[in-house]
RNA sequence: GGAGGCAUAGCUCAGCUGGAUAGAGCACCUGCCUUCUAAGCAGGCGGUCGAAGGUUCGAAUCCUUCUGCCUUCACCA
């Protein structure tokens, strides 16, 4: 509930929607001319004022020069608008206060009936009440989810819930890759070296398990590769004809003949990633709504096919393959359909979509959360869906994330340099169990509840050190500095709710009320201004698909938070009026803190 | 070679549709715990915004060219 109410705007209309009209009728006024738009930045910590208006786009229309323009229109706001109590023109800037009265105006506007959506309406995606749809992590059954799937996962979710705040219906997904040749591999391997074992068996996780053996099909793959080449064969006739791969891909066709024993055995190790997968979810604190799985998808686009076909959007060679040719729009000819007649990632990929849409017909937009390797995939596939003539082609967006690189370079699950999601979940856990106990502050708290904390601490360091940066850079992460916990922090945002927290736990006194107070101080109105953009915030991240944005405002909220705290006394202020103000205030940031955070997916700890 | 992305302080990053003297954190240096949690606060040091042109009253931001790093251009997924 708090949650909510923390996105509940102070103010019915923000301060350009106020100023906006009055400034119009002013220059109507004032020059006769009429004017569309007014600029407004927010007033430079140097000069003072609250908002700025620029002056300079002006000087075209109105003959006149910027200082006595912006002199004359502050004049007119003071005289007409209640909110403005003073101005001041520096060069082409008008700076204008507002007075403290609309920034008191603060409270009892935190009601039960909140809604989203109320700043302005999002214009990221088409049509208004059209949901959409947002796919996440996608990961291969073959292996363990590792630092990259981390990336992915947090920005995903963290977009779906924005979108989600900002207004939309969502729906959360993914598309697992359970088939095809490295499936086969692993489940190769664990035949021919498994001996039975299993998760309950080894006590590992079964993502683990089934990559070990994905990882040891290969490193056997390797051993034949080698034992031909001494005899004699070239790199490229080892590749092809080691016993083993031969092995596997027999098994793929059995596989695709439906072979019972094939199927069986799939379906067994499947089970073992997905449960394993399951967990690692579970501590991310990711969710999905459903789920497709390529086992079910990969023969989804044929039909669509040879509507392209037919109407002339894509065309067919003499050898039976078929293409579209998007050499007009820039870019290749592109294959769709294989000369064999079977399916390639691409008319997967468009079969699903439709497919999407069929299932909720309530979809008018989807992201696809992938790595920036897929950039050019993704345009070529959002073309070819509006080339067939979908209307909700137009609401499709590629979220392109820079890839997570280690100081030794790429990371490469066959060559054992990734580092893993549930080992580093836990690694964060630790670090911050060593610096709480280091700064032993907990003694009250049971074993249990200490775990807890560590780990919202520790996994709040992480998500928030991969969120903060945009989603389009590379993020060179090393292992051996630990992520930090102070400064620009998950922590210290974390930390600084957990103060206010201790603020509120000790007010043993009534603060629901309206304050009567009528002058504000300065760090408290800085305070307001900063906790009226949250809305706008949110739609500006929804819009932009990052969180980044999301996290750099409540960064600066907890700033501007921890300067006020430190400058004026919450509790020990003997003015009652300004004490309840100030706890009043401190809970709002507290809750908008928590509100931004859950929106990232982070949680916020009671006391640290 | 075609296409795309990135380049801002020693390091990691902000900088929204062009606007005032380019901002944070880390690191380094100075102060501040007998008052609400010092994972904090206040301050100092540190930048020809990769380079050169152009558009503009005004450019880190837009355009062109160049340099560097990364990605991509499979009848793999």
């Amino acid at each position: 509930m708090t949650i909510f109410a923390a996105l509940k705007p102070i103010h019915e209309m923000t301060l350009p929607q106020i100023l906006t009209p009055s400034i119009e009728k002013a220059v109507k006024v004032l020059f006769d001319v009429t004017i569309d738009k007014v600029e407004f930045q927010t007033t430079r910590k140097e000069f003072e004022g609250d908002i700025t208006m620029v002056i300079f786009p002006l000087l075209k229309v109105v003959k006149s020069n910027p200082v006595e323009l912006g002199n004359k229109i502050g004049n007119y706001l003071v005289e007409n608008v209640a909110e403005v109590s003073r101005f001041n023109v520096v060069s082409g800037f008008l700076n204008i206060v507002i007075s403290d009265d609309y920034y008191l105006d603060f409270f009892g506007e935190i009601k039960d009936d909140f809604k989203f959506g109320f700043v302005t309406p999002s214009r990221s995606f088409g049509t208004e009440d059209k949901a959409v749809m947002v796919e996440y992590s996608s990961p291969n059954t073959n292996k363990p989810l590792h630092l990259g799937h981390v990336r992915n996962n947090l920005l995903g979710y963290s977009v779906a819930e924005i979108i989600k705040a900002s207004g939309k219906k969502v729906y959360k997904t993914q598309i697992i890759n359970d088939r095809g040749i490295h499936i086969c591999k692993s489940m190769l391997a664990w035949q021919k070296f498994g001996n039975g074992q299993t998760p309950e068996s080894t006590g590992l996780k079964g993502d683990k398990l089934v990559g070990n053996y994905y990882v040891a099909f290969d490193k056997a793959y390797k051993e034949e590769i080698a034992q031909l080449m001494s005899a004699g064969k070239t790199e490229e006739e080892a590749k092809k004809q080691a016993p083993i791969i031969l092995e596997a891909q027999e098994m793929l066709l059995k596989w695709e003949a439906g072979d019972e024993a094939v199927i069986s055995l799939w379906k067994t190790m499947n089970q073992w990633v997905y449960d394993g997968f399951a967990k690692t979810y579970k501590n991310l604190g990711v969710d999905f709504d459903c789920f497709y799985y390529e086992s079910n998808t990969y023969l989804l686009g044929k039909d669509v096919v040879q509507i392209g076909l037919d109407r002339g959007v894509f065309e067919k060679d003499p050898d039976g393959s078929v293409w579209i040719d998007l050499t007009e729009e820039g870019l290749d000819r592109k294959i769709v359909l294989r000369s064999d007649g079977t399916a390639v990632y691409m008319t997967q990929d468009i079969g699903t979509a439709i497919q999407r849409v069929k299932d909720y017909p309530d979809v008018g937009g989807m992201v696809y959360t992938v790595g920036n390797e897929q950039d050019y995939h993704f345009k070529v596939l959002f073309l070819i869906l509006k080339k067939l003539g979908f209307d909700w082609s137009k609401n499709l967006f590629h979220l392109s994330y820079g890839m997570v690189d280690l100081p030794s370079g790429k990371m490469k699950s066959r060559e054992g340099t990734v580092v893993d999601a549930d080992d580093l979940m836990q690694e964060m856990a630790d670090t911050a169990q060593k610096i709480a106990e280091d700064l032993g502050k907990l003694d009250s708290y049971s074993p249990e509840e200490k775990a807890k904390l560590y780990n919202t601490i520790g996994l709040g360091a992480l998500k928030y050190y991969i969120l903060k940066v945009d989603p389009k850079k590379r993020i060179l992460f090393n292992p051996e500095e630990s992520v930090d916990f102070a400064g620009n922090t998950g922590p210290f945002i974390q930390y600084t709710y957990a103060r206010i927290q201790s603020i509120i736990r000790k007010a043993n006194f009534d603060f629901s009320n309206k304050s009567k107070m009528t002058v504000l101080h300065e760090k408290e109105k800085e305070l307001v201004k900063q906790l009226e953009l949250f809305p706008e915030v949110i739609q500006n991240a929804a819009q932009h698909h990052s969180p980044a944005l999301l996290a750099n405002f409540t960064y600066d909220l907890v700033r501007e938070y921890n300067s006020f705290y430190q400058a004026v006394p919450i509790l020990g202020e003997e003015d009652l009026e300004k004490k309840i103000f100030r706890v009043q205030l401190s809970k709002k940031v507290a809750d908008t803190i928590a509100a931004s955070f859950r929106l990232l997916g982070i949680n916020v700890p009671e006391r640290m």
